[in-house]
RNA sequence: GCGUGAUUGGUGAAGUGGUUAACACGGCGGAUUGUGGUUCCGUUAUGCAAGAGUUCGAUCCUCUUAUCGCGCC
């Protein structure tokens, strides 16, 4: 079946709404923070142990399975679920944000038929559409398929994300009109920078295609100013139906993700968790704290005494930290585990704040300890 | 004892009679938003074993001392 989005309850105060998500694989709540497993995988993380910190979607990427191990091995292994071991729902990213990276000429590069670019694997020159990436994901056999979208940089002119919107549309019909997968959802993007009339016109005419799902798009890209990336979301959502999840791809930072359920979005996925962890960082309550830092060498407490994950339970911050400095892969894996846990917790606790209508009392608590830094 | 060669930051080490003593590692900070990241950026010796001398000027030349290595009695 298709994912089916139930709408609970939305808050007084804001357009915060608490939802759940009806899949293959059971009902998730929404407000919901997606880890991002590009490579069929979670950086260094199992299945189980995602189960285990109540994480339920999981993003994997089109572009990277594409080029290795490739779709049809995917598919011989019986699909993505099978293929990593996950019984749980899967997006897919459609490979735009990666092509559009890879594609060096924007402007030859980047044609009506689709986007001609480099692997960044052996530089081999290829061609991807946005009916070979719908049927990439038809093969993947993931949950949530994405459109094919135009993904533009934040210092895009007005010109230019007036076309990217007008051919991202164009690409998403290319898309629906191939994609044959009933077990599996697709969504549309909407594009359109930080500026109102594309948001606006890019989120009614996608909304016309009836996709399963909507997401924002084109945020969060390099350097790309807070408020631009609440604009974004505050001229695209009011012509979204209600019915249907909203999706903000790629974000983000805990304070973006509180701004952005304020704003009405259901689903959110984000390197950052994981990325920040390898590189031995953790998220806490009273902001993000570098673990190399000397002041930890003997601090023997968790990371954070309240956590309930599986790092918190179990190991000081002296010995991650330790970890951490001799380049230790069970350095990252912990602090993935607690900063995945960390993010997952907060959407538990925005859900609650929406039960309550207190989300803006939350918000102000939250950014008051977060910018405090240290206790 | 005599002869001889060394002595540069936490480490391995470049280097020159004249503005800020390479580079690497380590240390200490920072970054990171639809993952091309065991990545990237910043910072880290007011000093070249100690003292004296030559010189306008010495880490680089001379002498003394100290320490270490090598050779010979």
């Amino acid at each position: 079946m298709k994912i089916k989005y139930e709408l609970l309850k939305k808050e007084k105060n804001t357009k915060a709404r608490r939802g759940k998500l009806h899949t293959n694989y059971g009902t998730y709540d929404t407000p919901m923070f997606m880890p991002v497993g590009t490579l069929a995988n979670v950086k260094t993380l199992t299945p189980e142990e995602l189960k285990e910190m109540n994480s339920a979607v999981v993003l994997s990427n089109t572009y990277h399975l594409w080029l290795r191990p490739g779709a049809d091995i995917v598919e011989k292994a019986g699909g993505l679920h099978q293929f990593m071991h996950y019984d749980g729902p899967i997006l897919t990213d459609s490979g735009g944000f990666q092509v559009f990276s890879l594609a060096k000429n924007k402007e030859k590069d980047i044609v009506e038929e689709g986007v001609h670019f480099k692997s960044h694997l052996d530089g081999k020159k290829l061609f991807l559409t946005p009916e070979l990436s719908i049927q990439i994901q038809n093969k993947l056999d993931s949950d949530i398929a994405m459109s094919f979208d135009e993904c533009p940089p934040a210092s895009a002119s007005y010109d230019y994300l007036k076309n990217s919107v007008e051919r991202t549309l164009r690409w998403a019909k290319r898309g629906k009109e191939v994609h044959n997968n009933e077990k599996q959802s697709l969504f549309g993007i909407v594009q359109g920078g930080a500026y109102e009339d594309l948001r606006k016109y890019s989120a009614i005419e996608t909304v016309k295609m009836n996709f399963e799902g909507y997401s924002i798009g084109g945020v969060a890209n390099d350097n790309e100013s807070k408020e631009d990336m609440y604009k974004a979301i505050d001229y695209s959502i009011p012509y979204l139906p209600e019915d249907k999840p909203r999706y903000l791809m790629g974000v983000g930072e805990p304070i973006d993700i509180i701004e952005g359920v304020i704003r009405g979005i259901d689903m959110f996925d984000c390197v950052l968790p994981t990325r920040i962890a390898r590189h031995g960082n953790a998220f806490t309550k009273y902001g993000k704290i570098n673990m190399r830092n000397a002041k930890y060498k003997e601090d023997f407490d968790p990371i954070e005494k309240d956590c309930d994950c599986y790092a918190c339970k179990n190991y000081s911050k002296a010995y991650i930290r330790h970890l951490i400095v001799c380049n230790e892969a069970l350095g990252g894996r912990l602090l993935s585990i607690h900063n995945i846990r960390f993010l997952i917790r907060l959407t538990e606790e925005l859900r609650s704040a929406i039960e309550q209508d207190r989300l803006l009392e939350y918000k102000d608590q939250f950014i008051r300890d977060y910018m405090q830094k240290e206790k």
